[in-house]
DNA sequence: CCGCGCCGTCAAGATCGCGTCAAGGGTCGT
DNA sequence: ACGACCCTTGACGCGATCTTGACGGCGCGG
């Protein structure tokens, strides 16, 4: 299931969430304040972000600034503040919903539901890891094992995984993942392709003569299959 | 710019709307009951609906069911009812945002920006997707699932497909679809036409001896057909 | 009733795109 | 300077896809 970050001042309400987050199954980690929820958020990149702005260091605002730096994730905002003014700023920010308190839980929950629906129909952005039930991608130890056994793959090679595991299921053409991994001004080069997808399936796939995790769409681009069917 | 359908059966609302919106260079259509709103959706799909859910005819959740059996673009409900029941009612259909009216128009303008921001960010292309009760083409990934399985369509049955899918039950000229197909300086081959509308149908249609989404307009063209009555 | 035009259908040949291999050159570390 | 490693590039075979031509059915008008 999906993992929630709830950052709010007041413990009562933190225990009230967290309490009607679990019932649904979700994962909750709670912070009391800006800095423990960075740090929370470092550490363990959640889903989904419930921020209130009145918070007792920080900004709401700085800590939804800061998290925008670095990550994508649906934030929903919490406040007591009624202000259309700070609604805008909040939202041209990056929130992805305002919510004044008080609200009914149900109606938050659902807009949770919304938030998470919406990232899973992108496919989930970024990721650090791909899990397979033949081999293991670990992009930030550049860390490839497969069949049980490491694997060593070259810069080029991470380069094309990574923007392919950037979206895991997705469909990348040919001319983004060579603008991607060769830069600008490529586009055409698709041989290139064809010697990595080559070199990775043999690296990777427990039958390199039939693709099962990187998959040619022909005349288009390629994908990286992670679900397991 | 994005183009918005506003529904209302306010006119004065509408009105106003529409005029915050086009000052902020978005195309606005609009429309005044659930029927109109269908129509104007099917003829020429927007970015993103603003959808009231008191309507005169159709109920505004019936319009936004029949919304999504087709298409994934973003609507944002309002609606003058503040009962959390009706916010997750509408929020669990697929709506993505709910305001309560009255409201603030900068929020909604900011709430309007969240929605097309969030599509940009996904790569939106003019046709995401099309769905009928018999099959699903998914533009962005090239995926088609027909009858519950996958279907692999090849780069030019995508094309023509993309063509007929820009404006849903329309009818689409052979000299056209030559044109945006095979490129300028087609325009009499409607021999290709008859060939990959044959392909397409045994591949989507249920009965592909009677075309009931792919249909020939003899000695004009073709036309997609999507909505199910 | 017959001929014409248009569409659906089929199959064969041409072409395209991908997988595969290997050679050549550049770069980096030793 | 040498070797190992990696990237680039060209060539080849094969299967999928596209193109092309032919045939039959249907509807419409003469």
């Amino acid at each position: 299931m999906s993992s929630i970050l709830v950052v709010d001042d007041e413990p009562h309400l933190v225990r009230t969430l967290a309490i009607n987050l679990r019932a649904r199954d979700y994962t909750v980690e709670t912070a009391g304040d800006g800095r423990t929820a960075l740090q929370s958020f470092h550490d363990a990149p959640p889903d989904l972000v419930v921020l209130d702005l009145g918070l007792p260091d920080l900004d709401g605002v700085e800590v939804l600034r800061r998290v925008r730096q670095v990550s994508d994730v649906p934030v929903i905002v919490l406040s007591a503040r009624t202000d259309s003014v700070d609604k805008v700023e909040a939202l041209d920010l990056g929130a992805d919903d305002y919510v004044t308190k008080p609200f009914a839980m149900d109606e938050l929950l659902a807009r949770v539901r919304v938030a998470l629906r919406r990232r899973a129909a992108d496919g989930g952005s970024s990721v650090a890891a791909v899990r397979t039930p033949h081999f293991t991608l670990d992009f930030a130890e550049r860390r490839a094992v497969a069949a049980g056994a490491e694997v060593r793959l070259t810069p080029t090679e991470w380069s094309l995984l990574e923007v392919l595991a950037r979206r895991p299921g997705h469909l990348v053409s040919q001319r983004e993942l060579l603008r991607e991994v060769w830069g600008p001004g490529y586009g055409r080069e698709s041989n290139y392709l064809r010697v990595y997808a080559n070199q990775l399936r043999r690296k990777l796939e427990p039958d390199p003569a039939v693709p099962r995790y990187l998959v040619t769409e022909p005349g288009q681009g390629y994908r990286l299959v992670v679900s397991a069917d």
